[in-house]
DNA sequence: AAGTCGGGGGG
DNA sequence: CCCCCAGACTT
């Protein structure tokens, strides 16, 4: 069954009468500008709603309003995204900032069209900022929505295909309800995330299209949506590096594209050095190793890469000349000031204790 | 159309 | 271990 032959008009209403009973409360339904609304969506893709809510409080606090974020410096920037992830949303959403400085006179634009130009705004969030913000008749497609659409009309097309997710908005957009389309797509999305979920059992008894959706009634739950899977992860082995000046760990800025892009870590480089390549590693940066500590070994999992690393800690004498191109950065307030991915908590981890220690030492 | 881009929660 | 998450961009 396609979602073409099933009559999508007749969720409306019980899915609306649903949703004004319960709609969870969340910070940006509470004074919902465009600008906010604009925030939590780029901060939502692809990511939980309770993992959101403490970042957006904060981001919207310090940066409160466009011209704010244009003018952020990057490492602020980058600070208020710090452990979110997929650090590209905020740097085009600056990007995107500016772009509204310029050609709106700060303004955000409120057409799907307009929204769609503006840089790491896609089909969905173009969607979700025009009919929340806006009320304007848009659908908002997102990973929800295409799971509770395929199950309620048991559409068993793969949604992983863009085609799919093209036709589904095609097909919502001409019934979404004049005057609602707000509430309509979150509504959607409201379900998906509370009663229609992905893992473990669907509440269905809790659903208010419990007597329509076919899914349901064939007994298709748990096989619907049908979803390609993804390819599988390459993995990395890699050697990092706490590089120790007294109180002092030498940090490294990553580019501007790529994996982590603009964010800090602790020297590594692919592959397990021994002992005598990190000795030669350290020298070749002109620093004077003095002795070599192994650390513990961590994992940590992205998307498509998957990162086994090896830790060690090398205690260097205090170079006569410093260097510009190194950053050696105090363990005190290093974490205040250089916004490092959760990929190498294991070794700040390991630096905090570390702080620990000599703190307690002092004490005595 | 396929690959890249984080991190965490839950089964 | 697996899955998925209020996706977008690049190639």
């Amino acid at each position: 069954m396609r979602i073409e032959e099933y009559d999508l008009e007749a969720l409306i209403e019980p899915l609306l009468d649903w949703f004004s009973e319960h709609a969870r409360v969340l910070p940006w339904r509470e004074d919902a500008t465009p600008y906010r609304v604009w925030v939590s969506e780029i901060m939502l893709q692809q990511t939980r709603v309770e993992a959101v809510k403490p970042y957006f409080e904060r981001f919207v606090e310090i940066l409160p309003d466009i011209q704010a974020l244009a003018e952020c410096g990057e490492e602020q920037l980058l600070k208020l995204w710090e452990g979110l992830g997929y650090y590209n949303r905020v740097r085009n959403m600056q990007v995107a900032a500016r772009q509204i400085m310029e050609e709106y006179g700060g303004t955000m634009p409120s057409s799907y069209d307009a929204l769609l130009k503006l840089k790491g705004i896609g089909h969905y969030t173009a969607g979700a900022v025009a009919s929340i913000a806006y009320g304007k008749a848009v659908p908002a497609v997102d990973g929800n929505v295409l799971r509770v659409i395929s199950r309620a009309a048991a559409d068993e097309r793969d949604i992983m295909k863009q085609s799919v997710r093209t036709n589904m908005e095609e097909q919502l957009q001409k019934i979404i309800p004049d005057g609602r389309a707000g509430a309509f797509n979150q509504a959607l999305m409201e379900l998906g995330a509370t009663v229609c979920v992905p893992n473990g059992e669907a509440k269905c008894s809790e659903c208010p299209w419990e007597q329509l959706c076919l899914a349901k009634r064939e007994g298709k739950i748990t096989e619907l949506p049908k979803k390609s899977k993804a390819a599988k992860r390459r993995i990395e082995e890699r050697t990092v590096f706490l590089i120790r000046d007294g109180e002092k760990v030498l940090l490294r800025k990553r580019g501007s594209k790529g994996l982590l892009a603009g964010m800090y870590e602790f020297p590594n480089e692919l592959g397990y050095l021994t002992e005598k390549e990190i000795i030669s590693y350290v020298k070749k940066m002109d620093l004077t190793p003095l002795r070599v500590e192994k650390l513990t070994e961590a994992k940590h999992i992205f998307s498509h890469v998957e990162w086994r690393m090896k830790g060690y800690l090398v205690r260097i004498e205090e170079p006569a000349e410093k260097k510009e191109e190194l950053i050696f950065a105090e363990t005190e307030d290093f974490k205040e000031n250089y916004p490092m991915p959760s990929a190498f908590a294991a070794y700040t981890e390991y630096l905090n204790i570390q702080l620990l220690k000599e703190r307690l030492k002092k004490m005595e």
